[in-house]
DNA sequence: GATTATGTGTTTGTATACAAGAAATGCAAG
DNA sequence: CTTGCATTTCTTGTATACAAACACATAATC
């Protein structure tokens, strides 16, 4: 039953390799065009559409994008459809303040908690991360970064946590993809690789320390602060732009 | 067309008064009965009988449960049907950790920027609640108690923590149903009466220290502690109770 | 000429029919 | 009497058909 419909091996099979349900992999791979920006901010995501390029019925879509729009990132209107997600200044504040929090306990539990295995499979993740960007698959690199962050949150052993992680981590990667600053290397893995020292060495205070560092330098890198005219008008324009007549110059 | 079905008139219209789409509408009345504990942890939840109770197809059972299920009260199974969720020991001690973590920050945050009208609103709330309880309505008292924490994220304005907050005060309110020690007055009104004062005061010290406070109180009352073993037993045979066939005494 | 009303087309919301999987029951064999 | 297997029934998963709401375009009136 899962074999029966496979249209869906695109690009380098980034979507989750899970091969779980039919929605699971409409999810993810809709969650995959979201992060690596084939589906920009605004774009409305028609379910019939979707539908046939999925080769599933509407019924897979609506749970996919209901699955989506739980972790924000698309924007479900009713009667109206939905449309990928677009952060915006305030909203992007919000999610780091949440996630500067989560990662700070996420690091206490996991020096507590991570076993030896989890320590070797993120170290694996920093590897394939880095890979990514060194190949300049930007899109596969964000979303391994943000994988690398989900992993550690299994190793702290709280699954609340785990859940609210994901919807952050998700949303976070998307805020990235739009506010994204000049410099090219986004989630430097030599942060990570110093983080997953500290709490092989069981040290929680240098951990936590590193954890906050590397929170500070991700938003360091975003045009969130002050400086958020441009991207804010792209944004608040991005939906006007869906209609397909052609709009006359502004300035005129 | 949200008139069209009304046969949703239970005990005291406890479900949320927004009269919003049909699945809400039924998402709001099981949630209500589990809090209530008119649903036992472990019951299982047909779609087709929920469907013919409340007058609707599947499809918006179906939708509801996902919600339920999302928010952590419900668990669902593939192949296999949704049932009300029993947390573990282990599992509340996660939700309450996440949950310590979530209301800390919420208290500073509302401190900062809770408005007269908010506060207004709180207090309003601990009055529903004080009389819920005063006439004897357990689980709306419970519920009540859990929306007035609620209601506070929301004064923190911060989206993600108000998501995240739902889910964890859903979780905890089964908790304490499942859980309960044998106090009767659950979540004392008087220290939410208590932190609204030292929100309004904007003494942040005050109000974390008050809500930690109130936190330990919750969990003292529960079972929690080491003496998991008679409530433990409960929860894992709850399901094997659900079979219509009577069993035999166990002890003979 | 601008603004409002109306009609058409497209998209979403809901119900239902059908298919696939799991539990339960009954039968048969040891 | 117990145990293993097959059939039967019930429940869930998926697709599709129908109804309602919205967006757009056209036309009519002020």
């Amino acid at each position: 039953m899962n074999e029966q419909l496979q249209p869906l091996k695109k690009h380098t099979r980034t979507a989750k390799s899970r091969t779980g349900t039919q929605d699971d992999i409409v999810y993810a791979h809709i969650f995959d065009a979201i992060l690596e920006q084939r589906l920009a901010p605004g774009t409305k995501l028609s379910e019939e559409a979707l539908g046939e390029i999925f080769g599933v019925s509407r019924t897979i879509i609506r749970r996919a994008l209901s699955r989506l729009a739980h972790e924000g990132v698309v924007l479900l209107r009713p009667n109206r459809g939905a449309v990928v997600a677009s952060p915006s200044v305030d909203e992007a504040r919000q999610i780091f303040y949440a996630r500067r929090l989560v990662e700070r306990a996420i690091t206490e539990l996991a020096v507590e908690h991570a076993t030896a295995e989890q320590l070797a499979e993120l170290r694996q993740m920093v590897t394939d991360e880095r890979d990514c960007f060194d190949r300049g698959d930007r899109g596969a690199g964000i979303r391994l970064s943000g994988e690398f962050h989900l992993k550690l949150a299994e190793a702290a052993k709280n699954a609340p946590l785990v859940s609210f992680q994901r919807s952050l981590v998700s949303q976070t990667s998307l805020i990235i993809a739009q506010y994204e600053g000049g410099s090219r290397s986004h989630c430097s893995y030599d942060e990570h690789n110093e983080l997953i020292d500290a709490i092989e060495a069981r040290d929680a205070d240098k951990a936590v320390q590193l954890m906050m560092h590397h929170m500070d330098h991700i938003d360091s890198k975003l045009n969130l602060d002050e400086d958020t005219a441009s991207d804010d008008l792209h944004a608040v324009f991005s939906h006007l732009l869906l209609g397909k007549k052609k709009l006359r110059p502004a300035n005129s």
